[in-house]
DNA sequence: AACTGGACCAACCGCACATAT
DNA sequence: GATATGTGCGGTTGGTCCAGT
């Protein structure tokens, strides 16, 4: 990063944005990619900070934004991906193609919090509220809140493995080898919720039991891109070739996003209906499948790196059985389209 | 019509981390 | 290694809207 020439601080703009410094922004990365953040606004010629314009940009301007309300397949989703991620909103909203983190936040802090709490939920440990209230402290480190380094990746010879699993907060376990009992062994190594056994009242109330085997397919590698990483916005703005978001279509019919993650085509012939992340790694594909992105894995923090112990597979269409959500009203479970109607152009949408 | 309080949401703030110098 | 700068993220704030009084 070079750094920036010292100078008199000229008066920024603050506050909401108007039609014309969108207009500004928005020609300015169409024509040019962001860049460095820091010199956006004087090169588009707005008096804003570099941060304002990354964040009006990443929250509002983005061509691929979804606007509108949460529909009940995202809420459930955002749910679902809290009780497991805790309040990291940007890797909920990459799960969720067209929505920024600010925007999941925003609704969960004025809209699913509340709703769960009616429903008797607390909303920060997914529990009964009684039982929470009772023993939040206790909860606390039971809560199924995973800091990065507990977050597991899942590969069949863990190769890719960070650091231990602290025991208090563990829930997920990694079965395949590691014979303590905690965990069920899934024959492809992946994970499975067994290990749960010390916060046992969160899954009986939270999850669906049979869905916590691991089914036909496995327990998946979860990569969480986030959506507003560099190569992200630049490509989206049409400047890197070697980053082109374009999603094609390969002569399987599957899509393929250029962004380094080949993806999931090997993987998913039938990839349709899949939440996308959900196809990396499944065990459909077997060793080699995960083999097939270990490089592409090998250059992402350990923190992009989550496990998905939910369902005990994909989450698609009947993976959840009715009347097993805690939530009531909510769906069987997500159908996921992202905003090219394509399920698997998840990387860059 | 005027006021009030709650809900929603865009934007800001502060911090952590990565990287260049 | 120290420092400066850029970026990303989660928490918080403040403005706006709207229903109720």
């Amino acid at each position: 990063m070079a750094r920036r020439a010292g100078g008199p601080k000229k008066k920024l703009r603050r506050g909401l944005w108007s039609p014309e410094e969108d207009d500004k922004l928005m020609n300015h990365i169409a024509k040019y990619g962001h860049g460095c953040w820091s010199s956006v606004p004087k090169l588009a010629g707005l008096d804003r900070c570099g941060k304002s314009c990354r964040l009006r940009w990443i929250n509002y301007l983005r061509p691929d934004l979804k606007r509108g309300a949460f529909s009940q397949e995202e809420e459930d989703l955002i749910i679902h991906l809290h009780s497991m991620l805790g309040n990291k909103w940007s890797q909920i909203a990459a799960q969720l193609p067209g929505r920024t983190d600010n925007e999941v936040k925003n609704f969960w802090n004025s809209y699913i919090k509340k709703k769960l709490r009616q429903r008797g939920i607390d909303p920060a440990t997914h529990k009964p509220l009684a039982e929470a209230s009772s023993g939040r402290a206790a909860a606390a480190s039971r809560t199924a809140v995973f800091s990065d380094a507990e977050l597991i990746l899942s590969s069949t010879a863990g190769q890719h493995m960070p650091p231990p699993v602290t025991a208090e907060s563990y829930v997920y376990s990694r079965s395949s080898t590691d014979g303590g009992g905690s965990g069920h062994a899934c024959s492809d190594g992946s994970l499975s919720l067994s290990g749960y056994d010390q916060t046992a009242d969160f899954a009986a109330c939270y999850l669906d039991p049979d869905a916590l085997q691991c089914g036909p397919s496995g327990v998946p590698a979860v990569v969480l891109p986030s959506v507003s990483s560099s190569s992200t916005l630049n490509s989206m703005a049409g400047l890197s070739p070697a980053a082109t978001t374009t999603t094609a279509t390969d002569e399987q019919g599957n899509t393929n996003s250029g962004n380094g993650f080949e993806s999931t085509q090997s993987c998913s012939a039938t990839a349709t209906n899949h939440l996308p992340w959900l196809e990396l790694g499944t065990s459909s594909c077997g060793a080699a499948g995960v083999d097939h992105y270990g490089a592409a894995l090998d250059e992402l923090k350990w923190s992009d790196y989550v496990f998905d112990g939910y369902g005990g597979g994909q989450y698609q269409q009947g993976a959840i059985p009715a009347g097993q959500c805690i939530y009531g009203d909510s769906k069987d479970a997500v159908q996921f389209v992202d905003g090219h109607g394509l399920s698997t152009s998840w990387c860059l949408n």
